[in-house]
DNA sequence: CGTTTCGTTGAGCGGGGTCAAACGACGTGG
DNA sequence: CCACGTCGTTTGACCCCGCTCAACGAAACG
């Protein structure tokens, strides 16, 4: 069941979009389901896809781009929980209103699916239940994981683990573009942006990334695993 | 929405179990799957019900008592991902291997159920996988949630969060025996043990919540609310 | 071009970690 | 029954990692 590749191989570097994303295996989620096709939609950089509180009509499934989720505290504390990428669905919930904001990082494009027909959907077939089971199962993962990396991580292995993280759903080419900004990187790994841009810097010096202009970084991807070691 | 009642009332104080756990809407997991039952089993404090690496053979709901979910590092840091109490299920892995390490708080009885088993139904009674989807989902929005708190959080947030969260998991009456000792709610908050305890002295200091003996503590649930506000 | 946002770097501080000691609640055996 | 050891908890003293505040350079954008 691991097998299921919504978010690997098919992959393209987000900034520089180029094929829509194609189910490799036909495993994707509502492959197979005529009965419901997404209508594609297009977000601009920075757009709000859907805010917190607000009633979840939809889910969403990335084709072109990157998405942000996260949730804020009522004094701005802000903590990202994920980035979603081409092939990675987002915005479901278990209740009636989105528990998130969702946020376009770039220009996005995306396919929309109605919520209730795909629950309707799942009641009838069991097919679409267990992806719908497999797709949480596998972002609870992740979630527990980085749960693991806000309580219990130093800052530099936090930014070592979110670069090779990066890379590896960009291609694992170890050469790549962050699709995010230092604030972005900060909210998602509880920390400020000052604290990532000098951790980047000390990775820097230590001979772990070379910053190659912009927002492209270059890994060393053995030393930078050694920082990170299990 | 938030009312979803396989964790709520239902709920006993832990270390002092009462009647087994009735699903009092029905709308518990494998209910109505006689061909499912689980089998019963018991754990004594502190062991291990199954271990991370090992292969993911069972899954398992718990009946009486409480377990802790939790990964660690090669260097014995630690984060609990979860406490499971009565009524809640654990143990679910999208891969074939488990990613966390399952102890018993206290003596605790739980119904076992083998994995592929599950799975087999799932496929075939779209019901029982929009259950598990369910299921999946509400430990994604906690697990979302705890990021929040781990990312973002001052210490004294996390204690209060941690303490009306218990409370309300073991009936609400703002009276109760913690059922995890220090450590454990320091290896769940992402502090310290001293820090856990500093932090409810200084709780108890501001009249917050009082220490009533052994584990038990009794909150003023006013007062702590407002320290964690949104 | 000016303006704004983003990123980097420095100086200083503080929340929470580390190390250490003492206390209390147990259980165990003399 | 009490001396003793164990384990969990509390408290103190000190320190350091990461935060805050601030200045400045570099892109992006009008």
């Amino acid at each position: 069941m691991s097998r299921e590749m919504v978010l690997a191989p098919a992959l393209r570097p987000i900034v520089s979009p180029r094929a829509p994303v194609v189910d490799r295996d036909g495993a994707g989620l509502f492959a197979g389901c005529p009965e419901l096709i997404g209508t594609p939609a297009a977000y601009g950089r920075e757009e709000e896809i859907f805010g917190e509180g607000e009633e979840a009509e939809s889910v969403y499934r990335v084709l072109q781009g990157a998405v942000r989720t996260h949730k804020v505290l009522s004094d701005g504390r802000r903590q990202i929980t994920g980035f979603h990428l081409p092939g990675d669905l987002f915005g479901f919930e278990p209740g009636e209103t989105h528990r998130h904001t969702a946020e376009a990082l770039t220009g996005t494009r995306a396919l929309v699916f109605k919520r209730r027909q795909v629950e309707r959907l799942a009641t009838h077939r069991a097919e679409v239940a267990c992806q719908l089971w497999s797709f949480a199962t596998r972002s609870l993962r992740h979630a527990q994981d980085h749960m693991l990396l806000l309580g219990r991580r130093s800052a530099l292995e936090r930014v070592a683990a979110f670069m090779l993280d990066v890379d590896e759903r960009l291609g694992g080419t170890g050469l790549f573009d962050l699709p995010m900004t230092r604030r972005d990187i900060a909210d998602y790994l509880g920390l400020t942006i000052e604290t990532v841009s000098r951790t980047i810097s000390q990775l820097e010096g230590e001979g772990a990334l070379l910053r190659t202009g912009g927002r492209q970084v270059s890994l060393r991807r053995g030393r930078m695993h050694r920082l990170v070691e299990d």
